[in-house]
DNA sequence: AATGTCATCACCCGATTGCGGTAGCGTAAA
DNA sequence: TTTACGCTACCGCAATCGGGTGATGACATT
């Protein structure tokens, strides 16, 4: 029978016994390196040939957020398993945009603990509701301002600030679409007095930003 | 002791009525509506006045994506829990985007369903290892696109750019930077060639949607 | 000491854009 | 039918921008 590999980096030196004998001491599990810090970070990967890295997200030195982009870079098949004290959105944020495949609670038992390898062993993500809704927060919050943005622009217009925003010019743009370069400018004028802004710079900008396109 | 109030929206006879019958044959619980569809929402949504809902995403008329950003504008505080057959990142992406707090399957059993409303009425949003992978997958994906882009640009070059981005003008962009115009100008040549951009338009939207600002 | 990079400033020219105005045409709503 | 709106198109003027060239000094590296 194949054992899940696991490799811990948890500083403080009890949890990370502690979490050595549990995983050592559970069928279809081997901890092939147990870690106070991720110096050397890529020569403990090496040396333990981990399929699952339960990483603690504060740590002295490098921490690990800074850690997990390092995996996932030189190491793409490994699954970082993330592990915290905290509901710190800073933390859940960047740990998630680093490459965390999981995120968990050190008050987790150990059965979770158990659980939640096995479930980003087999390409899951396992994380409690509670920072799920956070990761899905940040995502509503950071990813789709979405914002009550209705310019009521124009079909014509909608597409003119699309060119805009792909880097044409005017002339371009009147290419394209089939118009005039003196067409496509009355619609930017147009444009810019529903936007409220008054240069192309800005036009993409607030485009972008607002998801308008 | 106060009661968790559902309401289910599944177009499929059995599971609704299986559903209902869970619901309100567990303690805690009462289904206050369930209904096939999504027609006249805001009416059946006062009318059962729920805590959380059960939305099936997939849905004739009016499906279920289009009904939760409904139900979010108008009831803010209801929670919205999305069922769905597949695992269908499209639906999966639009479902989070529009403001669902949570993802299950259908092939949830009922302790599932219940622990699964449970937590979203708690503030948590429960999903399944899998499906937090996707979501995981698709926030690094569309909303760190990050990728490999490094382009030299040194630190005045970016506040620069930052600042077109605002919508700054060079000659604006001089003056906030306590520079010349024509300095400006020398910058943004050089983030031009840099970026591999020969507009001001271009040079916006390419650090907007790689995120170099 | 020599080299290279970066930031700074300057001038020129041609092209593009911003701004204001005018106007015809078709469609849909009132 | 009148009105409103979107799309089309044009003109002129002032301002800005893109491209090119050149130069200086600070600073770090070699």
């Amino acid at each position: 029978m194949i054992s899940i590999k696991v490799a811990i980096f948890e500083d403080n030196k009890h949890l990370r016994e502690s979490l050595y004998y549990l995983v050592n001491g559970t069928d279809g599990f081997t901890c092939t390196g147990a870690f106070a810090d991720s110096n050397d970070l890529l020569f403990k990967l090496k040396r333990s040939q981990p399929d699952v890295v339960l990483m603690d997200i504060e740590m002295p030195g490098m921490n690990g957020i800074e850690a997990v982009k390092i995996i996932r870079k030189q190491f793409p098949g490994v699954q970082v398993l993330m592990q915290t004290i905290f509901h710190d959105d800073d933390n859940i944020f960047n740990a998630v945009c680093a490459g965390a495949s999981g995120y968990i609670l050190k008050t987790t038992s150990p059965a979770g603990y158990i659980d939640a390898i096995k479930d980003v062993y087999n390409g899951g993500s396992p994380m409690t509701g509670s920072i799920a809704r956070r990761v899905l927060d940040l995502f509503q919050k950071n990813i789709i301002p979405a914002g009550n943005n209705d310019y009521q622009l124009t079909p014509k217009e909608k597409e003119i600030l699309q060119q805009l925003v792909k880097g044409k010019s005017f002339k371009m743009i009147a290419d394209v679409l089939g118009s005039t370069y003196e067409t496509i400018r009355t619609h930017m004028k147009n444009i810019y007095t529903k936007l409220h802004v008054n240069s192309n710079t800005e036009a993409v900008s607030k485009a972008l930003q607002e998801k308008i396109v």
